[in-house]
DNA sequence: CTTAGAAGTAACTAAAATGGTTACAACGGT
DNA sequence: ACCGTTGTAACCATTTTAGTTACTTCTAAG
């Protein structure tokens, strides 16, 4: 089955580390938390950069919250990484038989249900921010 | 970004048309509704089968429900054709640095936070039945 | 019993997304 | 001016899809 991007989850990491250690958070230091290459973590961090939760600065380096850990949800994470992607989680089949009564309504009838499916999934996501996953790294 | 498969909105496709025309629903008829090849439907009604929710005959073709149209909901649909992968629809990065305060607690804190908004989309697609889609193919 | 039509399945392919990698340009304090 | 860092482009191996061809197996009808 399909799954999501590590890039939410490495994206998460990288905010959280942010938010821990203000200073010295550099693509490589972040790189060397997570585990991976530093062009993955800057590749991310750009991404977040566009979606305007963080600040990062060519030449010195480092980055920075643009806004306070508590008002930083999943759900915010998850759209700045998912780009160019507007909002479709489910795929639907394409051109389906419009001479037959289902394969002229199924489109519609299952986009329906399929937006509500990944509206549950987003507002659950929308529930908790940043600040709240900070609190249980002890 | 990563989207579920079409053989979801397939199977739903596939389903409803075996409970609208109990007849004639042989591989190729579904194909032509669907428009694809019928080894694709082949390969869906196969996990369909393998999940007790249709009985395909061989030989004679044909396939038929084993469920009432009000029993069988879309997430049922949607964990038999979401074959081997057991129930992560997020992923996360592997081996994060355990020297690190995030990194080793990063994995744990985030996957109840993924199985919650998982969980609250299939909860979605549980509470819509094959028999409430296919009172809206009007 | 034979045959026609259908399911079951293996194998191959093209396309797309992902994640890692190398390389290099651009930037900015010290 | 230099050094470390960010910003990208380019490339690659891997994985997943979904379509296709081809072949085997099965069952009912003739």
């Amino acid at each position: 089955m399909k799954q999501i991007s590590t890039r939410f989850s490495i994206a998460v990491h990288t905010l959280s580390l942010i938010a821990v250690s203000p200073n010295d958070c550099t693509g490589d230091f972040i790189a060397g938390s997570v585990n991976t290459n530093p062009v993955v973590i800057r590749r991310i961090m750009g991404m977040l950069k566009k979606a305007g939760l963080v600040d990062v600065r060519p030449g010195v380096g480092g980055a920075s919250l643009l806004k306070d850990p508590s008002q930083i949800t999943l759900l915010d994470i998850y759209r700045a990484v998912n780009v160019t992607e507007e909002n479709q989680l489910f795929r639907i089949h394409e051109n389906p038989n419009i001479r037959c009564p289902v394969g002229r309504n199924i489109e519609q009838v299952l986009q329906a249900e399929l937006r509500d499916a990944q509206s549950a999934m987003e507002q659950r996501l929308a529930q908790t921010t940043l600040a709240d996953l900070i609190g249980r790294f002890t």
